[in-house]
DNA sequence: TACATACGTCTCTTGTAAGAGACTATCGCT
DNA sequence: AGCGATAGTCTCTTACAAGAGACGTATGTA
């Protein structure tokens, strides 16, 4: 069920038998971990990643030692360790745009009440980097690191800008091209988007994801026509279009505040 | 024996020669660059870790290509990367304590201005986890992540509450003693501190890191008597009696509140 | 121009870690 | 009790990754 179009982390998928390097095991472990997004015994990880038992179990007491995965609280459970946290704030404390990103979309969903997200690149796929749940009730929020199919939002479409065809053919799989409710995007009509997208300086999907809402997306560069991130709202579908256009002005406006000037 | 309590990282030293496991030489790649805190170029961090370089540029280019670690700026130096910010965040949400320690010192920082910090033991050392600035100008604050003596704090004292004798005497060895001044103390004044931090339920601990400050730190349990983190407030060393008085009992309301019900 | 360093890639060897699988608990179920 | 899963440890083999080191390039500097 999970399999979806990503060949998990490793791009080859060498079939059976042959032995893995070590590493490799952990980075899936690692990936693993964060899709299910909740402490595993260490047992059905091996079965998770297709890895020997006994194999796991070694490098899970690497891992466990190092402080990159902990023991949860029953004690035969793991999941994501203090040490993984750290280095996460040491990569915040080097990056000035997530650190000022961070800030601006807290801001942002407070000053407008809507959920506000910061979206980037992350191999090949949209990442939400950082979300601010806003005050809307029914509104949960989607979890910070959560991967979307590209075509499936409106960053998706200035993420691309500048992008080759052929590029954004590669990245894009004909499973993302597929919506939740099983409507069928063209790919033609997906790029023709990023490029009006690159022109307006900004982009508006609807029902796309879901039905009731619709997604404001604005470009944060780090440099001339280089895209690095977004900032989007996700605010109700029937929101007006006053108020629509509004939010756009703001959102493009600190998205602006942003960028590194260019 | 079997929490790993001094091995470390950096329990390396095997000589010279024999060759070093992939695993291992990438989780010494991830904690030197913690503590050297900015990018560095490969064939420093082969020489960092003492590591071949050869080993290291086919190590550093799978963490890159995992999104572990990014290549910076100026394209040969490498750094912690966006999927350690997310992992990171992963453990934050699977994390109670950590979510709503962080924000309790952020509340508290902001209510007292003074620089308020999450502190936890990680792998036998004392961690700043999360610090909060406060308003001080001349106040730094020291960077997330960092890690000190035990001895040097007021909460390393009331975290190693409830470890045997043995125990302390294992996580703390005899540089430890030694303060930035090149004061010495005494390894059974210590031990005695520690009880008597368990007992009053608060430590205080004047001029032991730097003559300016002082340290007020309260625990945070996970259960009965076992004390998962601190609070600590680092205030300057002339603070008067009563203001002194009046924050511990804050942080320490403040520390009940995290703490489980036990 | 020569010399010294550092970067990045590549090849080949061999020490060793990944993996298969046996073994022993310890559950939960009937 | 008997049966089937699952947890955790241990041993042994061999496929393969770690490492040494050569090579080509790009600097800086005498």
């Amino acid at each position: 069920m999970q399999d979806g179009n990503a060949p998990a982390v490793s791009a080859d998928e060498k079939i059976s038998g042959s032995r893995e390097k070590g590493l490799n095991r952990v980075l899936e472990i690692l990936e693993f971990l964060h899709t299910t997004q909740r402490a595993i015994g260490i047992g059905d990880l091996a079965k998770g990643v297709n890895a020997p038992r006994s194999t796991t179990y070694t490098l899970v007491r690497s891992l466990v030692d190092a402080g990159l995965l902990e023991m949860a609280g029953d004690g035969n459970r793991v999941y994501f360790g203090k040490k993984l946290y750290l280095y996460g704030m040491d990569y915040v404390r080097g990056n000035d745009l997530l650190r000022r990103g961070r800030q601006e979309v807290d801001n942002l969903s407070r000053e407008t009440g809507e959920t506000s997200e910061l979206c980037m690149l992350q191999s090949g796929r949209y990442t939400i980097v950082h979300s601010s749940p806003g005050t809307r009730p029914f509104r949960i929020s989607s979890a910070t690191g959560l991967q979307i199919p590209l075509p499936w939002t409106a960053s998706g479409r200035l993420l691309l800008a500048g992008f080759q065809q052929a590029q954004i053919e590669d990245m894009v799989s004909e499973d993302d091209l597929v919506l939740p409710d099983g409507r069928r995007l063209l790919l033609n009509d997906f790029i023709a988007d990023i490029a009006k997208a690159e022109a307006t300086g900004y982009c508006v999907t609807s029902g796309l994801v879901d039905a009731y809402t619709k997604c404001l997306a604005a470009p944060v560069f780090s440099g001339p026509g280089k895209v690095e991130a977004t900032m989007c709202l996700v605010v109700p579908i029937d929101t007006s279009e006053e108020r629509t256009g509004s939010l756009i002005g703001l959102l493009r406006d600190r998205a602006a505040r942003l960028s590194i000037a260019g």
